[in-house]
DNA sequence: CGCAGTTTTGATTCATCTCAATTTGTGTGG
DNA sequence: CCACACAAATTGAGATGAATCAAAACTGCG
């Protein structure tokens, strides 16, 4: 009998990966079963950060990126006289923290929207195991190239759209996630409040509420404070690639 | 006799990195002289650009990354209407095209400023590298990392940042960047029109041609077209951190 | 139930864009 | 080497989209 006992050094973790639903959006794209298995070694501890709590803070030393297994996050800069940009928002089987790997310390804020909880990576053994599965080294390659070409959509949205098409473009990307990630296309809750939505966009919350209403009005969303149904995708979509006469 | 005959298949450039006077600042940070002999394997071809040609474009087929040897470039990406994004400007030294690694495919175009060449850094051998040497496996992922942070940083320009402030920002990091390679911190010529400095920015030409104007006024700058001198570095210093009270 | 935080909406201001004209610089071919 | 054409930069005047300031309504939490 006590033969059946399981060892305490078997937590339940070393099965993070190979059994997460979220093995086909996150870090283990395109492994093997015997490489899964590998990968559960590397993830076997996990965190819960609540609700308004920091995952990290700019210039704290960089140890680990960080899987969202469940949750949601923004990530911000903040400059001296307390101006915000959030650089971005974070949902489950996305990857946090790769700001802090050239230069050994974190360089934004990382902060969970709702009770959130995440997978820890070192990242020591993270470059240790990608040095050993070829696959994992090149998909990591992958997540951090799409970070870079997701800033570059930001950018776009900064540096040439009007605030209509910034928030157009804004709905229909989460949209596309929540898709994804199995949920309704077309309805669904923010998490982050006008504020943050609009220090996002590099827009103020005043801008945000009006173009919501904007939208409403033309039946291409139905808003109710954080609840937003999407009417007409398409409508929104014309609204990126129209541009003035 | 015939035995001192180098063979064909050892070209000059097999000496790409361990004798470049970049490898402090490129890809070669941090290996050792033996490593380095490897690195000089890898890099063996280069590629010269003339100004206005394209290193590539968005869409093409993804295989390598480019170190610049010599010459400037920016990076792009075009809205159909005919928008553009100027994503970034490059120098000797800077790494170029990890925004392909994602999706195989470039996802903006790199156009040289002034003639260039670069080294050719075929993509699918460095991750084979990579896994034999730690220093840069670890040294790539820092560049990569790196890249995501200056993007961060342009988030902010374009989200937070009033004109005068963001042309303060961009100069002061060209000057940074050409002091790290060695040549004048306030002395330096554009190698970009206004329009582009405009589009990098997100603002209009003529917005830019201003704020050079009002800094010359206030002597912070001497602009002659595309000639800058940097009369008060610590006045545009102040520029960015004074916020309107 | 009340209070703090969030959102909506309105009126006004302001920074930047747009349009336009002029100047300056650059490259090319006769 | 000069003249011409074209691209780039400067400057001005006026238009406009988003910011700011302000007030009211809504939500949710203790």
């Amino acid at each position: 009998m006590h033969a059946q006992v399981v060892p305490l050094s078997v937590p339940a973790l070393r099965e993070a990966c190979s059994q997460c639903n979220l093995r086909e959006l996150c870090l283990p794209v395109g492994l093997s079963e015997n490489e899964l298995d590998q990968l559960d070694q590397l993830v076997h501890l996990r965190k819960k950060i609540h609700r308004g709590q920091h995952l990290y803070r700019g210039g704290d030393a960089f140890e680990a990126i960080y899987a969202i297994k469940t949750g949601f996050f923004k990530t911000d800069v903040l400059l001296e006289d307390g101006r915000e940009q959030v650089t971005g928002f974070q949902m489950a089987g996305e990857i946090l923290g790769m700001d802090g790997i050239g230069s050994e310390k974190h360089t934004c804020n990382a902060v969970a929207l709702e009770d959130s909880e995440v997978c820890v990576i070192p990242f020591t053994e993270l470059e240790e195991y990608s040095r050993e599965i070829s696959a994992l080294q090149h998909h990591f390659h992958k997540v951090m190239s799409r970070e870079i070409v997701r800033d570059h959509g930001v950018m776009m949205l900064l540096g040439i759209m009007r605030a209509e098409e910034r928030l157009a473009a804004f709905l229909l990307n989460l949209s596309q996630r929540f898709t994804a990630r199995g949920y309704s296309p077309t309805e669904f809750n923010l998490r982050m409040t006008r504020n943050e939505i609009g220090s996002y966009l590099g827009l103020k919350l005043e801008t945000v509420s009006r173009a919501f209403s904007r939208f409403q009005e033309e039946g291409l969303i139905t808003v109710h404070q954080k609840h937003i149904q999407i009417r007409d995708a398409a409508g929104l979509k014309k609204l990126l690639s129209d541009r003035r006469v």
